[in-house]
Order: structure tokens, then sequence, then C-alpha cells
DNA sequence: ATATATATAGACCACTTGATATATTTTTGT
DNA sequence: ACAAAAATATATCAAGTGGTCTATATATAT
């Protein structure tokens, strides 16, 4: 059964990776199998919905894969302003390299699918709760009052997705730098 | 020839509204004759490159119809803060609204066109560039320093821009709210 | 009025899409 | 060892894609 996983695992990687890069209807379920190199009669064992169950289980990966690595970067700096400002920078210095883990816009993916259904909708709903609710949690810890963490928490998720944005339309990551210097504007009023 | 005129801005002026609404890559050729009323071969006559010459007119078009309504709205109220969160709340008012004046988020169509081609790419950068240049006047003729001006309307549109995506796949205008209201905080610092 | 350019009309094409069906292989439990 | 379940492997499908082609209609200019 281990081979189960590692199929599995396999297409929903590469599935999420092709997803988040290129969009959710400019990758074809051949491209998908092509580049995992798994038979397409796997992908209809694994994901019985074909590509919708695909794009739920992608947009839910890529946002544990972020979720994750917003707390890690988090956890490096004890003042909350300067720990966010360092994980924008590095996501600026980052934005070249192709690997997956660096892939952090979910806005491409999630506009393209929300619409299509609810269930879908609210998948990505959840990971964009996932991931602002980090930027929460770290502001509590550093002793920010429930509602103004709150707010704050869903404001930088705002203008970092919407920094990738503009700086993924156009290939240049200057944008995340603007947005990571008017973070500490941010939290100090 | 007024004919022309017509039939083409028709096929661009739905193409425009169905590639902004639902993306490029969900929006078939034979749904914009469909709904534009008009036959192939006119979109062919009138934008022989096909579907990639439509979405730069297309994503052209889009970025003169909001940045218009960038300018009127904020001319509305002297000072500048109050001016870009009064039209931010009106955003969030008419979020429901199908009218495609109302049709603010480029994100979309621009990550999906941008990395196509160049000329895509060039097209998005400029609209892009077109609406935050408009809250940069803004600003300077409210006095703002140049620097400060090139500095604030940048993440004015990113902000607007992440609102709105964020909004879409919530299917919920709070964000934009949200945004609205730390407008002043970012013009006061 | 007639020739010429402009524009409309839609049939048609090769190709790809997501999905299904069926056959085969591999793994697992007893 | 053997049966059952899990998983893999393709061939195939109808529908839709963007794009091309030729024929026709409609203006425009002399």
């Amino acid at each position: 059964m281990g081979a189960k996983t590692d199929t599995r695992e396999k297409i929903l990687n590469t599935a999420a990776s092709l997803f988040q890069k290129n969009g959710y209807h400019a990758t074809g379920l051949n491209e998908i199998i092509r580049e995992s190199e798994s038979p397409k009669g796997s992908l209809y064992y694994h994901f019985p919905n074909g590509k919708e169950e695909l794009a739920i289980a992608a947009v839910t990966l890529a946002g544990s894969m972020i979720q994750e690595q917003i707390e890690e970067k988090l956890a490096r700096d004890s003042d909350p302003a300067q720990a966010i400002k360092h994980y924008i920078l590095d996501l600026a210095d980052s934005f070249e390299e192709e690997n997956p883990d660096n892939q952090v816009s979910l806005s491409l993916l999630a506009l393209e699918i929300a619409p299509i259904r609810d269930s879908l909708r609210d998948a990505c709903k959840q990971v964009f709760e996932l991931c602002a609710d980090t930027y929460y949690r770290k502001l509590i810890t550093c002793g920010f009052p429930e509602e103004k963490a709150k707010e704050i928490s869903s404001i930088i998720f705002v203008m970092i997705e919407g920094a990738m944005s503009v700086s993924l339309v156009r290939n240049d990551p200057v944008m995340l730098v603007a947005v990571a210097e008017q973070i500490s504007i941010l939290l100090n009023n």
C-alpha cells in the first residue's frame, strides 16, 4: 500500500505545483499525468471526482505548505513587525526560484476555482483563513489586543497576496519590498 | 464603416467583460461570439491574431475604464485619505452588482495572460501603471512629496487588488471595508 | 453604376480536453 | 497458495478548443 500513497502524492504534488504556477484552467490532466509519470487510471482512482477534487486537494496542500513556511519564518524574530518584514523580504529574494516551496501566491488558483462550485470556494476560504490566522497568532503572542490582531492579520495577508500578484504580473519583486517597508507603520498605529 | 466599429466594439466589450469576470482560459471564443452575437469571421477580421490580441485589447479597455472610475471617484473628496477610503467603500457597496463598470479586479486576467507572451505582460504592466498613477496624481495634487506619493500609490493599488481578490474568493466584500479603514494610517505616516 | 475594399457569415479543421470503460497487474489477508 | 481488493495501465469517447477557409453581403469611391 506504500505505492498508493506514493502515486497519489506524486499526482497531488505535481497538480498543486502546476495549478499554482500556471493556473487551473491552463493545466490539463494530461500534463499532470505526464509530469508525474502516472497513468490516468491512477488519477481517477485516487481522485474519483477528477479535476475538481484534485483542485481542492491541491489548494489545501499548497495552503498548508505556505502556512508552515510563514510560521517558521515568523518565528525567527521576536518583534512582530520585524518578523513579518523579514518574511516578506525573503519572498522578494527568492522570487525567481522555481522551487515549489517558494510558490506563495494563491490568488490565481483561488480566483479560478472558487467560482466553480461551493466546495471549491470553501476550500479556498479555509486556506486563506489558515494563512491569515498564522499572522494573527504571531500578533497575539506578541501581546497585540485581539481586535487589533484580527484586523491587522487580514490586512497583512491581503497586502502580501496583492504584492505577489503584482510582482508575478510584472515579473519583478520590488512591490514586495515596498510592502515590507510599510508593515511597521501598520503595526505601530 | 459605422458597422465596423459597432461589431468590433461589441466583441471587445463582451470579451473584456467575460475575461475579467471568468478569466482568460475559462472563456472560449465561441462564448464571446455567442454573447456578442457576432460571427467568428468578424472576430478574426477585427482581431487577426485571435484570442491573444483580444486579450491585450480587453485588458487595456478594462484598465482604462477602471482608471476613469478611480479618477472620478477620487475627485469627490479633497482630502486624499478620505477620497481613497470613499472610493474603496463604494467598491464594497457595489460588490454584488454584475455591472461591468464595477468589475474592478484585474488580477485574475493579468495573472493568467502575463506569462503567455511578453506583449501580453507589457499590456498588463501598462494597465497596472495607469491605475497606480491615478492615485499618484491625486496625492501629488494634494501636496504629497514625490517620493512618498510614488510609494504610497503603489501600495494603495496593491491593497485594493489584494482585497478585491480575497473578496471575490470569499464572495464577501468585508475585506474591502477593512482595507478602507487602513488608508488614513498609511497616508499619515 | 460599377469596381473595390470592408465586413459579415458560418462551415470546417486538427487538436486537446476531462472523463469513462475495461483489462491487467500488484498487493494484501487468510 | 489463493482469492479479494487495491492499484495501474491504456484505449477510447464526446464535446469543446482556437483557428482557417471560402463565400457572401455591404459599404465606399470614382
